[in-house]
DNA sequence: CGAATTTGACCAGCGC
DNA sequence: GCGCTGGTCAAATTCG
C-alpha cells in the first residue's frame, strides 16, 4: 500500500440497496494495483500481460470509468505455447466491513475457501442467474481487515434481477 | 415450501 | 511422482 493518499472515512455498505444507481465507493483499485499489492497473485492467476493491461487505468476522480462494461477489455490470449481462454477480471479493492455489496445482481454463494496468503477465508460467489457465467471472489485485506477485495469474473448478459 | 447458505470433500493444475 | 493450493460441486441445513 503505497498508493493510496485519500480515504473517505465513510463507508457506504448498507446504506441503500438500489441497483439501478449503484455506485462502487471512492476507495478502490484495479486489478493492475491489486497485483502490485500481490505479487504472488500474479503468478498463480493466468491473467495476461501486466504492462499493456493500462487501458482502463484511473486518476483520482474517475469513478465511473471502472464500472463500464468490460467490452473492450476482452480480447482472445494467444501468446505462450498454450493458448487459455482468456476471461475478463475485475478485482477492486473497497473499504467495505461487509462482503456481500449489493452491486445490483444477485449472487450465490457457492464455495469458501482459506489461502495462505491472507488469514481470512476467501469467498466464492455466482449470479443466481442461469445463463450468467459471471462469478465473484471476495476476499478480506490481509493486513487491514477493513478493506475487501472483489473480484469479477465474467460479463452478465441480463439484466439487473433482484 | 422454496431458495439460499453452509461446510466438507473432490478434482485439477502446477511446482518441486 | 508426490504434494500443495486453488477452485468447484454436492448434500444438508437454515432462513424467509
Amino acid at each position: 500500500m503505497s498508493n493510496n493518499s485519500a480515504i473517505p472515512p465513510d463507508s457506504p455498505e448498507s446504506d441503500h440497496a438500489d441497483q439501478s444507481n449503484f455506485e462502487f465507493p471512492e476507495e478502490y483499485f484495479t486489478l493492475d494495483d491489486w497485483l502490485e499489492d500481490y505479487p504472488e497473485a500474479n503468478l498463480s492467476v493466468p491473467t495476461e500481460n501486466p504492462v499493456n493491461q493500462a487501458n482502463k487505468v484511473n486518476d483520482s476522480a474517475g469513478s465511473s470509468s471502472l464500472l463500464q462494461r468490460p467490452a473492450d477489455h476482452n480480447r482472445e490470449s494467444e501468446t505462450i505455447g498454450e493458448r487459455r481462454e482468456f476471461k475478463e477480471r475485475y478485482a477492486f479493492k473497497t473499504k467495505s466491513e461487509v462482503e456481500i455489496l449489493d452491486d445490483g445482481y444477485r449472487w450465490r454463494k457457492y464455495g469458501k475457501k482459506m489461502v495462505k496468503n491472507s488469514p481470512n477465508p476467501r469467498n466464492y460467489y455466482r449470479c443466481s442467474v442461469e445463463g450468467c457465467p459471471v462469478k465473484k471472489r471476495v476476499e478480506r485485506d490481509k493486513e487491514d481487515p477493513s478493506y475487501v477485495i472483489t473480484t469479477y469474473e465474467g460479463i452478465h448478459n441480463h439484466q439487473s434481477a433482484s
